[in-house]
DNA sequence: GATCAAGAAG
DNA sequence: CTTCTTGATC
C-alpha cells in the first residue's frame, strides 16, 4: 500500500495538483498540510470523484491538515492541546486502511530567539505525549507530516544549528517523538550519507533559485511503528512535483514524500 | 484589414488570452485598455514572437492602454491633460497602417453624484477638443477604446438613466466627441433595433450571472473618420472571449470589438 | 517568492 | 466578482 505525506501550500492554489498526484501515484492515504483554507474550501466532490474519503481539520487562512484514504477513515483527533489556545489546526489522528495514521504540520518556530520558538518544542512535546498516552507502538501506525526539523546535518543542504530546521533544541524535541517508537521511514531505506541527492530533501525555498540549485532539506517525514519497519519496501521523494515547468502553475514549495508498504499476509 | 479594442482587465492576468486573441484574429491593429501595470510587465517579446509592436502607455496597478500593429507605429500622444494631475494613462495616439490610431480609456465615474463624475465629462470634453486641436476629419482615424457610456438605451440591457453608463451628461459629453466627425462604426452597420442581441454588448459586469443573461452594454465602441465611413465592412463582438469554459481561467469582463475595414484601392 | 487578508476600484 | 495594493507569514 502507498502512503503520501505533502505540504501542498494552499489546497485553493493546488487544487489541479492534487487532483493530478491522486491520479499519478493512486495513494492509500494522503496526509496534506498547509491547507490555508476554511474546510468548505476543500474540493471534497473532485476528491471523491477520484475516489477519495477525506477527513479534514482545517481553519481560514492558515495551517489545515487532511488525511485522504480510498476507505473511509474513522477520526480519532483533531488538534492537540497546544494548537487549542491559538485556535490552530495542525494536527489529525484517524484510523484507516487498518492502520493508524496521524499527520502534523509542526510550527516552524519563526527563529530560535522568537517568543514563538518555545511553542514549537511545546508542541513536539505535545505530540510525544498524545503517541504515549493513546496510542500503542506495538500497533501499525504511520506519522506523517511537515515536521520543519532537518534531523540531522545531512538533512540539509545548509545546517545552520542557528536555524529553525536544525537547531539542537528542535532536534532533541524531535527525538523525543521518535523514541516512543518510531522509526524514519527514509532512513530504514537509505542509512546517513548513503542516499541519492535526488532523494533527500523535500522541501526548497521559493527564494534564491533554492530548487535549481538543489538547496533544500529534509523537513517532511513518514514515520512508522515497530510492525511495519520490515514492511517498508520503497521511500521516494516526488521531486517532480515540485518543479514548474515554463507557463505551468506554480508548484508548492514541498514535495511529496512517498512510502510503499508491503501488507501482504505472512 | 482588422482592428480590435479590447479592454482586457490586467495584462499579467489575461496575457494567455491576449496571444490566443493575436493568433485567433491575426488583426493589424489591437487596441487594449486596463493593463493594470507598469510598462515592464508588457509580454514584449511574446508579442513580437507573435509578429506585433507594441506601443504602451502605462501605469502601475491601474488604466494603463497599449496598441499593438503588425507595421511598427509612431507615437504622435501619450495622456490627455486631465490625465496629468492624477498621473493616470488613459490615452494613447500613434500613426500605424497608413492609419492614425487613437485609443481611450474613459474615467468609469463612479456615480453621477460621486466626486470623480466631473473629471469623466471633463475627460470626454479633452478627447473632443484634442481631436479639435490635432486631427484631421477629413484623414482616415480610427478611435477605438472603452468609453463607459452606452450612447443609447437599446446599448444596454438595463437603461438606467441614473447610473454611470447612461446617464445624460455623459451621453452629451460623448456626443461632443463624436460630432467632431466620427461615427460609430457598429450603427453603421447595424441601425438601432436592427442588432442582434448576441452582438451588440461588449461589457458584462462579473457579477449576478451578468454574461449567462445577456445583462450587458455596448460601451466598447470603434469609431472612424469620414474616409473611412464606406470601407466599413463588418463589425462583431468576440463573445467567446468573455465565455469562461469548466475549470479554464476568468475572462475580462469586457470582449472584444472587431472591426473589418476594406482598404482595397480605387 | 508565494501565500493569505483587508480594502479600494470597476 | 475580479483585480490590484500593502503587510504578515513561511
Amino acid at each position: 500500500m502507498r502512503i503520501i505525506t505533502w505540504n501542498l501550500n494552499s489546497i485553493r492554489t493546488r487544487r489541479a495538483r492534487l487532483l493530478k498526484l491522486l491520479a499519478r501515484h493512486e495513494p492509500d492515504i494522503l496526509c496534506l498540510q498547509e491547507l490555508r483554507a476554511e474546510a468548505e474550501v476543500f474540493p471534497r466532490l473532485d476528491v471523491a470523484a477520484a475516489g477519495y474519503h477525506a477527513e479534514i481539520h482545517a481553519q481560514a487562512a492558515r495551517n489545515g491538515v487532511a488525511i485522504l484514504s480510498k476507505q473511509r477513515a474513522r477520526v480519532r483527533r483533531r488538534g492537540l492541546p497546544p494548537c487549542e489556545g491559538r485556535g490552530e489546526a495542525r494536527f489529525l489522528d484517524v484510523e484507516a486502511a487498518g492502520l493508524r495514521v496521524l499527520t502534523a504540520y509542526v510550527p516552524n518556530g519563526k527563529s530560535p530567539r522568537h517568543p514563538d520558538w518555545g511553542y514549537k518544542l511545546e508542541w513536539l512535546e505535545a505530540l510525544a505525549a498524545y503517541l504515549a498516552d493513546e496510542c500503542d507502538p506495538e500497533q501499525p501506525l504511520v506519522l506523517g507530516g511537515d515536521f520543519n526539523v532537518a534531523p540531522a546535518d545531512c538533512d540539509a543542504a545548509t545546517a545552520n544549528p542557528d536555524g529553525v530546521l536544525c537547531h539542537p533544541s528542535a532536534r532533541a524535541a524531535l527525538a523525543g517523538v521518535v523514541r516512543w517508537g518510531l522509526d524514519d521511514a527514509f532512513r530504514l531505506e537509505f542509512a546517513e550519507g548513503e542516499e541519492s541527492d535526488r532523494n533527500l530533501y523535500t522541501w526548497w525555498d521559493y527564494t534564491r533559485l533554492s530548487f535549481a540549485r538543489n538547496a533544500g532539506a529534509r523537513i517532511d517525514h513518514l514515520y512508522v511503528t515497530a510492525p511495519l519497519r520490515s514492511r517498508v519496501r520503497k521511500v521516494m521523494v516526488d521531486r517532480d512535483e515540485r518543479r514548474q515547468k515554463k507557463g505551468q502553475d506554480i508548484p508548492s514549495d514541498h514535495a511529496p514524500l512517498v512510502l510503499d508498504l508491503d501488507v501482504s499476509r505472512g
